[in-house]
DNA sequence: ATTATATGCCACCGTTTGGTGTCATGTCAA
DNA sequence: TTGACATGACACCAAACGGTGGCATATAAT
């Protein structure tokens, strides 16, 4: 059904923060083009180039080629496999509040 | 008020599947000493322990030393970051979604 | 006392990562 | 048609990563 040409770990792709910022800004327009994404960054445009090339290869953006410029579009469909990944642990966080209320209350009785 | 000897990256932690797969491990027990954990591994000890100390300074491994052996608990309190920073995008597959019935719809109408 | 176990620490090593600069090519503008 | 712009592709590089093995030490078991 949706596009599962995934041959990079979501994980993996969001581990770098220039990438996480890459989503951010991706996700305030419709398209941007390489150039105008490049000037946002410390870096050259050859390094922006391939970390849109590693969250392409997540599945995390698609690319259009429009004349001489190349524009990126966020698809953040992939996020959902971190999302369930995680929610699978809340309960972990919220039983340890739990064990925290109680020993709070045993110290309060003592 | 929690832990936050965050020296390292939580995105960053979670991005190896070893990692993640001793988070997993963790959240099966209370606490599990390392060469229990190393067992489960294709890997030597070393390692295990290497992966087991990136955990630690992303706060999202606690470990205590009982006589001879160091057992290994997990926190998944950090991992609420992730939740946090996914839920933002989650917003982004819901309205793709909407968007793609527009276009279906507008197929439709053609 | 001796031996086995569990671990930390360190040196080492090949591969990946995240950046650079350069060159060739295609496209837009004058 | 000439020049500026946007990009891809490539070689290169230092640093980080993910693994190894060996050694020293503390604890447990015999």
């Amino acid at each position: 059904m949706s596009d599962n040409n995934q041959s990079r770990d979501v994980f993996d792709a969001i581990a770098d923060p220039t990438r996480r910022r890459l989503i951010q800004l991706l996700s305030e327009t419709e398209e941007t083009p390489l150039h105008e994404l490049t000037v946002k960054f410390d870096m050259g445009r050859t390094a922006v180039s391939k970390h849109l090339n590693i969250l392409k290869e997540a599945g995390l953006v698609v690319d259009r080629k429009v004349g001489r410029e190349t524009r990126y579009r966020l698809n953040a469909a992939p996020l959902q496999q971190i999302q369930d990944w995680v929610a699978f642990y809340s309960r972990f966080w919220s039983t340890n509040m739990l064990r925290l209320n109680e020993l709070l209350v045993e110290e309060e009785e003592e």
